[in-house]
DNA sequence: AATTACAGTCAACACTTGTTCACTGAAGCA
DNA sequence: TGCTTCAGTGAACAAGTGTTGACTGTAATT
């Protein structure tokens, strides 16, 4: 790598960095300014162009990186999905630390996740759809739902990543703490992913509804 | 109610409308100028001021809006608690309906949920929370996870209005519609619903965490 | 050593923005 | 009838916006 490229891609992720900054105050992504960012980051307006044509294309890299960050995240998760304890625990322990590690990442995927531009919010959509089906198809091969065939296990991947992307707002804001210990974040999580799992598991098939 | 309050509630009205038909196109709250409202609205920038200091606070009477249409459709589904067919079938029947009926209010409520300005995400949370405690009163009321300490109860609701605050957006934009049926959004979203009352009902107590 | 590529600068443009102030004219009230 | 209230107007402001084009200096290439 030349040090010219690697000085720009620096600026870049200053101007990714700028970006998230901004937000943490509240604000939307679509509120945020070409020029403001572009000052944040410590470059001249015009220069913001040398890197994207667009705000959308920087929200489109935002969506990326923290994808990356997602799914590496994930990759941790499966690597121990056989260690002693609670899976469901443990696997709030580490995506817990991941989100805490990436806060401005995570915070605007929490953010845009349905409040940003169409193509920031596609691009978002897709994410959560890959990993949705790498859940899916991990649940069949664990295969612990045996009375719910393959579209049921669908739902059930689609609920819990549905959950998890809801739940990431209480996960990032630092929420009081002097609440009750079945609030805090990872036991609320944990316990209502435990639901999730439990209601799939007990599913009686699609002839006899129940409840 | 005099001639002219009530003309006044009109323009009020009218701005309140033109601000969620500004976000039909994508765009979130936090992205409308006052300017571009009150044009659409009909009236001069400086009229705005007549209703609402602040964007804000047009924003807050969103909240407000949308909270009672809610709220109301929530009384309509508990007065047919006791109706033949299944309860969770018959609610998200009726709450569909609701949504297709009030799609602007619901859109708005959907994309700001997560990334309005403080004030607004923070109604839309008091909102929720009020939503989530009723729901739990009514679960313990009807008792029908006997297994479960009201700390569950409250669990279970949480995770039911969480869920369908997330399910939303899917149920605003229209899905296409030549996709599989078990993916159709009612179909869905009472599976799901269905998988969240059972997990709470086998629920084994806190002491033998299950799975 | 000479030349090219290019990240970042600078000045300027045509607009839009939020907010102010004094105003108009019809509705409400005495 | 006459006086007041007030929803909506119109002009003006300082400030911020996205985008343009021509520029500079240094790293990369030849």
């Amino acid at each position: 790598m030349t040090q010219r490229s690697e000085q720009k891609q620096q600026t870049r992720h200053a101007l990714m960095d700028a970006a998230r900054l901004l937000m943490d105050s509240g604000r939307g992504f679509g509120g945020l300014s070409l020029r403001e960012v572009a000052r944040n980051a410590g470059i001249v307006p015009t220069g913001f162009y040398r890197h994207f044509n667009d705000m959308d294309e920087l929200g489109l890299a935002l969506v990326e990186e923290v994808g990356e960050t997602f799914r590496a995240t994930i990759r941790v998760v499966r690597q121990n999905e056989f260690e002693l304890g609670g899976i469901i625990e443990a696997s709030v322990r580490i995506f817990l630390d991941a989100v805490a590690a990436n806060r401005g990442q995570f915070l605007f995927l929490a953010r845009e996740q349905y409040g940003g531009s169409q193509p920031v919010r596609q691009a978002i959509g897709a994410l959560r759809q890959r990993i949705t089906d790498d859940l899916a198809a991990d649940l069949k091969l664990i295969n612990r739902m045996p009375q719910l065939d393959d579209e049921g296990v669908d739902l059930v991947a689609d609920l819990v990543v549905k959950t998890v992307f809801a739940t990431l707002p209480e996960l990032i804001d630092p929420p009081a703490d002097n609440l009750p210990p079945h609030l805090l974040p990872a036991a609320k999580i944990t316990q209502q992913l435990r639901f999730i799992m439990i209601g799939g598991k007990h599913w009686l098939g699609p002839g006899k509804p129940k409840s």
